[in-house]
DNA sequence: GAGTGGTCTAGACCACGAG
DNA sequence: TCGTGGTCTAGACCACTCC
């Protein structure tokens, strides 16, 4: 539990905005928090720029710093923050770990698109592992999830019931670090509408990605269909031509 | 041109990285290239950091710091670097640029909301710029963007029938750089079906968002609904530990 | 234990914004 | 001019990896 200082300090300036501490949504300037927090600027202008990559403030030099009004507008259920994503195998969702519930696992041969995600040649196999994720019971998301066997030879039922990147930290003693991401929306299929209980006309919300582990190497190939009020990603985006 | 120094060493070491200068994949230690640049190491962390933002390097702490190698091997997979939009006014897809059909332009007094967006005061106006966005004809998106009168005294219907983002360039000499987005869908409305050619069951995405411009202020309040078809999204992601 | 990245500090100086 | 964020430094100590 005991965090760096940046990350306590993001973590506590994060409460206060939601609670509202900053009503005129200007925060202290860095000098006066380093004095607040008992830390250097150094630190806080690092627990800032989370924040800042975040999408929840903003700096404006010369101003200040400030709260992006949009971002407490959105007080997401199932919130992606900037580069940050609640996303991965260890979902985290206000803090409750949603359920699993396997569907499907079995193994089959890559397709072209995996084949190229994934670094493989014309016939490896790939786990296809097909989960639902439930909050609280209530299903809102169906995962579609592929990894090659090569990489993980030893997965089961058991292991792919619960998280795969759990095991890969424990057994290979890699991380999963980062992902390549595509979001998307479309119509709902049949099946969808009945597991993720939506109405004919509502759609499902899709991020379709790549995940990696810590060295570089792709490990899974993953298609996440959501029940679309559970979409909502939040990002800093900078327009800049390199 | 005389940019800071970890916008300067992380340039070079990319280029450095094209060139092949690593061949085995790991580049010198932080001290080194400290000493290298003759700059501090903290210098060297910022650089470094950047090239992990955008996917190029990946950092193993008791190790060292690596090039990952997709990168290298597929650029077409990583060519959106960090968080590198194409939405904008400017919006630009396939090298073609829509054109635009005005539905609406009026000043309003900013809503709350606007108002906390846009840095506004009680009784502050904005336009309202309703217009529907065409790519070869065929209409993929519904704007609705909001923008202060003090900003842009000078806005008319001509204008804003064509890139404000542009005028705001030529006339503030200020560019739009960053953008706070949020990013979802819907169903999409009677009128939504209508404009944007879709049927009863296909939805919207949903591109929500403040419009910076490059000395901090806020530009644009806009809300782009989208033909699902063109929602597409896509972003780096680290899945930091929190 | 040596090498390497991670965190943190204290302070200096710069650049921009507002009064 | 003063308040504020941006950049940079030099150095200390910690934590992890690998020999």
């Amino acid at each position: 539990m005991s965090d760096a200082v940046y990350v306590t300090v993001q973590a506590d300036i994060k409460a206060k905005i939601y609670q509202g501490a900053y009503p005129d949504l200007k925060l202290p300037d860095e000098r006066t928090l380093a004095a607040t927090y008992a830390v250097s600027r150094s630190s806080i202008k690092r627990a800032l720029n989370v924040l800042v990559q975040q999408g929840i403030i903003f700096k404006k030099r010369g101003s200040g710093t400030f709260v992006n009004p949009l971002y407490l507008k959105n007080q997401a259920i199932f919130q992606h923050e900037g580069n940050n994503l609640g996303v991965s195998d260890s979902f985290r969702i206000n803090g409750q770990a949603p359920s699993i519930e396997l569907l499907d696992f079995r193994v089959i041969p890559a397709t072209k698109e995996q084949q190229q995600a994934l670094f493989l040649k014309e016939g490896d196999f790939v786990y296809e592992i097909k989960r639902l994720r439930k909050l609280d019971g209530k299903p809102f998301m169906i995962e579609y999830g592929y990894v090659p066997i090569a990489l993980l030879p030893g997965l089961n039922k058991e292991t792919v019931s619960k998280s795969i990147y759990e095991y890969v930290e424990k057994e290979k003693s890699r991380t999963v670090t980062r992902s390549f991401m595509t979001i998307m929306a479309e119509p709902s299929t049949k099946e969808e509408q009945a597991l993720l209980k939506l109405r004919a006309n509502e759609p499902v919300g899709i991020m379709e990605g790549i995940f990696f582990m810590d060295d570089g190497t792709p490990l899974e190939y993953s298609t996440m269909r959501l029940h679309y009020q559970y979409l909502r990603y939040n990002a800093f985006v900078s327009l800049a031509a390199e």
